[in-house]
DNA sequence: CCTGATTGTGCATACGCATACAGTGGCTCG
DNA sequence: CGAGCCACTGTATGCGTATGCACAATCAGG
């Protein structure tokens, strides 16, 4: 392994030397630079990340926690953030919920984290008022949680929400049904909360037996369009918890040959890219996700950089992509 | 934050004796390690990841570098990878070929891995040989390249093409036609060859016009379909390069109206999830992509710990699965 | 009771880099 | 021509952990 020494020797300086010319120290002469950048191009240096890190106390290694890497929403949140994170010259090491690990401060501890951003479904194994006691700061991505403050990233699904169900409502929808997120989540309430006010403005509302709940997956929209198909006399629009749940409820929907929209409208929320498919034709609600992660990226690396700015709650708006599973009511 | 020396003065020992009992060190006696692990429980102690890293000589970071994370099928060799390897106690890692970004010696430096994943499409920007020079482990992951030896997991797409190719034939298709991948690519090749050389003991080939290339990705199964079926008279099957190729191909199928299996046949690479959806149904080569990731994490875990084992080629089965996008050909 | 082995612990140090501080040389200006 | 200043570079040190080595304590055997 070739070390700042290994450069300093050649260029003929010191270690030090070396440090403050890669730098771009400003009281290094030119022409020291120039010998050393030569010496370390010579050499193929470039400094250890380790000793850095722990030389001047924190790393640029950022941890996203979600829930499960295989489901698609998570999956593309990656890829922004990912990036933008590189573009700030930071890092990004993945955390998922596994069951056996060690909870969440000290995989952080472990893992010399700078920072961490939060999206997972629950906060049971994440304990944020520990990982605050421990001063590392983190940012809610696409969830909130009251009890502990902190920098956010969220959608506001009225707008979205609005729209799609008042365009519903003027198509002739009257018996709603849906599949919302697992309870006590703070983005699943949320949805489900904005949808019982709209419809309660135009005097409707969910029946108890039209609103099912489970985890943000394709196994539970799977599920719950079964369910609700099965019990005969099915709502004439399904509301998904988001787009991954509504792909499920499609998917069954096909399955058992009831065609959508015909019998059946289904709505999603997110827009994943394959949302778009010609094979898919989803309509949701849409927002930028990319643009929600990579904001998330920024506000990490602001709070690294300035522990003590006041705290930022970012929302993004939503917008209602009516596609091709929204249709007029089966009469 | 808490370090071992904090540890220490609680427990009334040293900081090494904090270290070595952490690390379950046989000379330390089991009263002193209760009392340890006691000081560091109560105090929230866990060794910090970067000292310990630089003192051991090198990290537990794995980097995998692919091309776009945003292509589903790297996307899916994330979860199952970060599983395994968190499992045996490191770290990923995601590196992606950004196109202003350092060449990948000097980013695995920077990052401080202590080994990579190869995954990419083309290694223009990997420079493995650089790799090997500076003592980096590596490890192909679904690609080799004759030029740098090194451990490799990949797949052997004979039995499934060679399945899929019979089957065709048996249900009548001659005109066969191909969306492959980049050339130059060992994978890309790898199917091609096969391909050709199946259908050549059937006394059939590929016509020139009937064979087009591109990366890996969605936009060229999307475009390559187009193209066959806008000059008229397209083959009666088209193979694609992968899955995520073949779902660009049959969505510009469907967005055209032309019936599949009905007016083409499509056959895909892979079998990713989201292939097998009713929506979907895609005539696929099947393998265990998850147990491809998982063989090389484990594939470099063991490299890290013995560098000096022989090299160790790894290839995977495949098989047809047939789905409901290969019917007979149009007559 | 002494010797030698064995066990348990502390001391010193190394890893690679960054940075506060000290020091050297050249230059300017009086 | 000398005092003072500035620009530049070297020295010393610290970050948190692991580990070779020395040393103390205990014990067994003769």
């Amino acid at each position: 392994m070739v070390t700042s020494r290994d450069v300093a020797r050649l260029a003929g300086v010191s270690q030090p030397t070396v440090s403050r010319a890669l730098t771009d120290h400003p009281r290094v002469s030119e022409a020291t630079k120039k010998r050393v950048r030569e010496a370390a191009q010579a050499l193929g240096y470039s400094p250890d990340a380790i000793g850095r890190a722990l030389s001047v106390g924190r790393s640029t290694r950022v941890g996203l926690v979600v829930t499960d890497l295989e489901n698609q929403f998570y999956a593309h949140l990656v890829a922004p953030l990912h990036g933008e994170l590189e573009a700030l010259g930071y890092e990004l090491v993945l955390i998922t919920e596994s069951a056996g690990g060690a909870p969440l401060p000290e995989r952080v501890a472990a893992h010399g984290l700078c920072s961490v951003v939060l999206s997972t479904t629950t906060l049971d194994s994440i304990q944020p008022a520990r990982l605050r006691d421990r001063g590392v700061p983190f940012v809610y991505l696409n969830r909130t949680a009251p009890s502990v403050a902190a920098d956010s990233v969220t959608v506001d699904p009225e707008p979205g929400l609005r729209a799609l169900l008042e365009s519903a409502i003027e198509l002739g929808h009257r018996r709603i049904g849906a599949v919302f997120g697992p309870r006590n989540t703070s983005t699943g309430e949320a949805r489900e909360q904005v949808t019982r006010s709209i419809l309660d403005e135009h005097g409707l509302q969910l029946a108890h037996r039209d609103v099912l709940h489970g985890p943000f997956d394709f196994a539970t929209g799977h599920a719950g369009m079964t369910t609700l198909l099965d019990r005969g006399d099915p709502p004439t629009l399904v509301l998904f918890a988001n787009d991954v749940v509504a792909l499920g409820g499609l998917n069954a929907a096909v399955e058992r040959g009831v065609s959508v929209p015909g019998e059946v409208s289904v709505a999603g929320f997110d827009d994943l890219p394959t949302s778009g498919w010609a094979l898919v034709r989803l309509s949701t609600v849409a927002y930028d996700l990319d643009a929600v992660a990579r904001e998330a990226a920024r506000l990490v690396v602001a709070r690294v950089q300035s522990p003590d700015e006041p705290l930022r709650q970012v929302v993004h708006p939503t917008r209602y992509v009516a596609r091709a599973t929204v249709g007029p009511p089966r009469v």
